[in-house]
DNA sequence: TTTTGAGTTGTTCGA
DNA sequence: GTCGAACAACTCAAA
């Protein structure tokens, strides 16, 4: 009989796992569910403390899923190659099912495997799963990956009406054999937690897992949220988002969940063409249409920087290399990075969003697009270095998301804005955040500061200073640099390459 | 090859 | 406060 060894990555759930149900339906059940803790992923520089408590999470309750069934997760440490071959010499399994990860370290690791199992006479197979479609299942008429999110969208949603529909369809959990009890002792004998993987987790998080991730995608869509989500998403006061981005990063929930809830909802909304569509019902269709395109963004970054692997390390836009970044002086940088790090850089939205993030390992979207042009064209600093925070913080940390959106707000990116539109951090606040609810949730010592001055405190007048037990320079900073200066040397240093250069990406 | 339409998420100014 | 226009010029993708 088969063996077939199915390796756990970003793909921790049962239902609606690719490989996983191949696995099962090829070895007759016979599946060795592993998960391999790569000690040069928890070395990186770029890993998060509670990225790895949640993703510690979600194997735990994919332990006690797969007990419920007889079988068990074997959690290896190591070397993924190393340890998968002597996982097959162990147990005799003939192959290695895994889900495709399209980032460049995946690639690299994976390829390594690959080769390592291969050599030693083991069968490996690969599947699409984190994705509903490839990078390479999307080209332009010319055969070029698409740079631009709108057609490659259109092409999105052309290639699932026409004949796309199995790929966005989710398949059941599959039934898995138990283990043979010789093979107790293989494995780590407990999944360590976070902090016995050196890892101090101070943050409130998310509790990790399928079932968790699930219940949340179902309270979304019973909720109303996802029909408002249109409407609501931008306002960081609102839980008017999914709070699915841990889950989908490690895979807790398919994107193919995912969409179908979308769907459903609009058909339940619009049963058929030819039905009465009030005004309210439009509202909901623009809610799951806009949530479908937040999906359809995760995807359009995975195959940029599939194809794109510079942009990993660099400008997407090479141009930009030639890019002066901080003041001249690094200590003072050093100062201003640590002000905006720390959520003290006297703009009260962006020192909100800083502190939401540093304790909860999670920032609304519209947050991390105000701080991110704060960062780059306010502090003048270089993308990768709030790059690499948000991914030392980040529960939902994801390489490509991340990076796409990094280089978006720098103005390095696809689909880059033009550079003088830069975001006003005030305005930014009285637009998405007019009761102040956001910034006094998250800072404290502006609690007491009346709704005028609340997203400028350094306009209070000494004497509402005093009032509200808010003193400007002492309790709460003066703004670290003057926006409307910042933002002439941005468009400066910008519009200087751009006389210089002629644009190319590749 | 040329043409055409469009481009996530904005800001500022002046009426 | 609200609204429309200007901001500059280029690339991408498809016809």
């Amino acid at each position: 009989m088969t063996i077939v060894i199915h390796w756990f990555r970003r793909d921790l759930r049962l239902q609606d796992n690719t490989a996983l149900s191949a696995a099962a339906r090829d070895a007759g059940g016979a599946v060795i569910p592993v998960f391999v803790l790569d000690n040069d992923l928890l070395r990186g520089a770029d890993i998060a403390p509670a990225r790895v408590h949640f993703m510690l999470d979600c194997l735990r309750e994919l332990d006690a899923t797969l007990r419920r069934h007889g079988s068990r997760l074997i959690v290896l440490r190591g070397n993924p190659a190393v340890e998968l071959v002597r996982l097959v010499q162990r147990t005799g399994a003939e192959a290695v099912y895994f889900n495709r990860d399209y980032t460049p370290t995946a690639l690299r690791r994976d390829a390594r495997v690959t080769q390592t199992l291969q050599q030693a006479g083991v069968d490996v197979q690969t599947f699409k799963d984190s994705v509903i479609f490839e990078p390479s299942e999307l080209r332009t008429g010319d055969g070029q990956p698409y740079t631009v999110f709108t057609p490659y969208k259109r092409a999105w949603l052309n290639r699932l009406s026409l004949g796309g529909r199995a790929d966005a369809q989710p398949i059941d959990a599959p039934r898995l054999s138990a283990l043979p009890p010789s093979w107790a002792d293989i494995g780590l004998s407990a999944l360590p937690t976070a902090s016995e993987l050196g890892f101090h987790v101070e943050q409130e998080l998310p509790a990790g897992g399928e079932s968790e991730g699930l219940r949340r995608l179902s309270h979304f869509k019973n909720s109303g949220a996802l029909q408002a989500y249109a409407a609501q998403r931008d306002f960081p006061a609102i839980e008017g988002t999914s709070r699915l981005s841990p889950y989908l990063r490690f895979g807790a929930i398919s994107p193919r969940q995912c969409f179908a809830t979308a769907v459903s909802t609009l058909q339940r909304e619009f049963p058929s063409k030819h039905s009465f569509s009030p005004a309210a019902s439009d509202t909901k269709k623009e809610g799951a249409d806009a949530w479908i395109s937040e999906l359809i963004w995760r995807e359009f970054y995975a195959q940029i920087l599939y194809h794109f692997p510079h942009a990993n390390t660099g400008n997407y836009r090479r141009e930009y290399d030639g890019l002066e970044w901080g003041s001249g002086n690094p200590t003072l940088d050093e100062i201003r990075f640590n002000a905006w790090r720390d959520g003290r850089t006297g703009y009260p939205i962006v020192d909100a969003a800083m502190r939401q993030l540093r304790q909860t390992g999670w920032m609304h979207n519209r947050a991390r697009m105000i701080v991110a042009s704060f960062l780059t064209k306010d502090l003048l600093l270089d993308w990768r270095l709030g790059e690499r925070h948000f991914m030392q913080q980040l529960v939902d940390g994801d390489p490509a998301s991340n990076n796409g959106g990094w280089q978006w707000a720098a103005g390095t990116g696809t689909d880059a804005q033009p550079y003088f539109r830069i975001f006003n951090p005030r305005l930014q606040s009285e637009r998405f955040d007019p009761e102040g609810a956001f910034i006094r949730r998250w800072l404290p010592e502006l609690e007491r500061v009346p709704l005028e001055y609340l997203h400028a405190p350094h306009t209070m007048p000494a004497l509402v200073q005093a009032q509200s037990g808010c003193t400007i320079g002492s309790d709460y900073p003066a703004p670290i640099v003057d926006h409307a200066v910042q933002k002439e040397e941005s468009i400066r240093r910008f519009s200087e390459i751009a006389k210089k250069a002629k644009p190319s990406t590749r």
